[in-house]
DNA sequence: GACTTACAATAACGGCGTTATAGCACAGTC
DNA sequence: GACTGTGCTATAACGCCGTTATTGTAAGTC
């Protein structure tokens, strides 16, 4: 049984019942295996969570690294807004999971603190590229990364929130919120 | 059985155990009585739920309201948003929830909904007093308290993930981004 | 006094995370 | 070839969960 195969599945589950859908032994029965096998490969449910954690948070920085490096770091910082927005809505049920929505008490290990950790030095590059281009001031760029991520992640969350508000203005939202944030430190 | 007497118990023991703490038949041994009186009081678990979003709500609007009209609209604006966070962080677990963080899957009834557009009013009023005192444009005022809302939860979203980067700037993130989104809306 | 209501006690249903037990198949090693 | 470990299987159990049904009791209302 591969690890990433179990993984797939865990999150096809996730993102076709929801967090409630996703049990151990669903996810067995599903794979036509026994939860011993679970149990043994991932420790326990929340180890099982753990490793989809790091899943959601490397495919983000996967995207965010995908921005090629030689565009204007003005453009850069964009896409990579675009990109957050994007992969959350792509699968909004991991996104929830990554950011503590869908899985409370979770206290995620070390390895999912550090791919989170990993997924903001992306941003925290861009960000250097633009205060290199005297677009933002020199500040700490892992204190404007962290801003920026807050904003996306603001905008984000309540839209995902499904009952907050129309749909319709949740883009313009996110552009105008994250834009501000962004603004608060050009010079 | 009063109302409030289960929904104040229903709260500490969310408090003091987390989500996961808080079942009916816990709640009801706290309270000394069988889950059936829960059960004919509030329908389900979720209707339990439902009555806590409400109460979170309502303890948000208040705070906001609580703000002298006759302040001068910037500063009343200021604090509004010293309130969202003092809320939050006052009681984290209530706010995790009333935001669907701490019980997913919850798709909140109609009452929980009016109650998170009361929350919401509180803002808009303050906002169209900053409007009418000439320190924002004339725009949507439902729309900006909806992008500053969102400023304001993303910051207070993450500090609250326990997991996320130093607490010792959180206060710094949260003043820098809710002041660049209200920033955003000045003439 | 009859009737409704609110509660109590008890028990059960199926599902959950988790663990224990026991057995089977196949790899590598001596 | 025998031995040992490892990965899997099946089965079952523990205690918890949300929820419901049954039965009974006490208080208040008409």
């Amino acid at each position: 049984m591969l690890r990433a195969t179990v993984l797939d599945t865990a999150g096809e589950i996730l993102a076709r019942e929801g967090p409630a859908g996703l049990t151990m032994r669903r996810l067995a029965s599903t794979l036509g295996c026994t939860t011993t096998v679970l149990y043994t490969m991932f420790g326990s449910k929340q180890g099982l969570i753990d490793a989809m954690y790091r899943e959601g948070f490397d495919r983000l920085t996967a995207l965010v690294r995908a921005i090629p490096t030689d565009a204007p770091p003005a453009e850069r910082l964009r896409l990579s807004g675009l990109a957050y927005r994007e992969n959350a809505l792509s699968s909004p049920q991991l996104y929830q999971l990554t950011f503590g929505a869908a899985a409370p008490e979770h206290t995620p290990g070390a390895d999912a603190v550090a791919a989170a950790e990993r997924s903001l030095d992306a941003l925290v590059e861009i960000v250097e590229a633009c205060i290199g281009a005297g677009i933002f001031r020199r500040e700490d760029p892992r204190f404007i990364a962290q801003v920026l991520t807050a904003a996306a992640h603001g905008a984000v969350s309540l839209e995902l929130s499904h009952y907050f508000w129309s749909k319709t203005e949740a883009e313009q939202r996110y552009t105008t919120l994250t834009a501000a944030a962004a603004q608060a430190f050009m010079r």
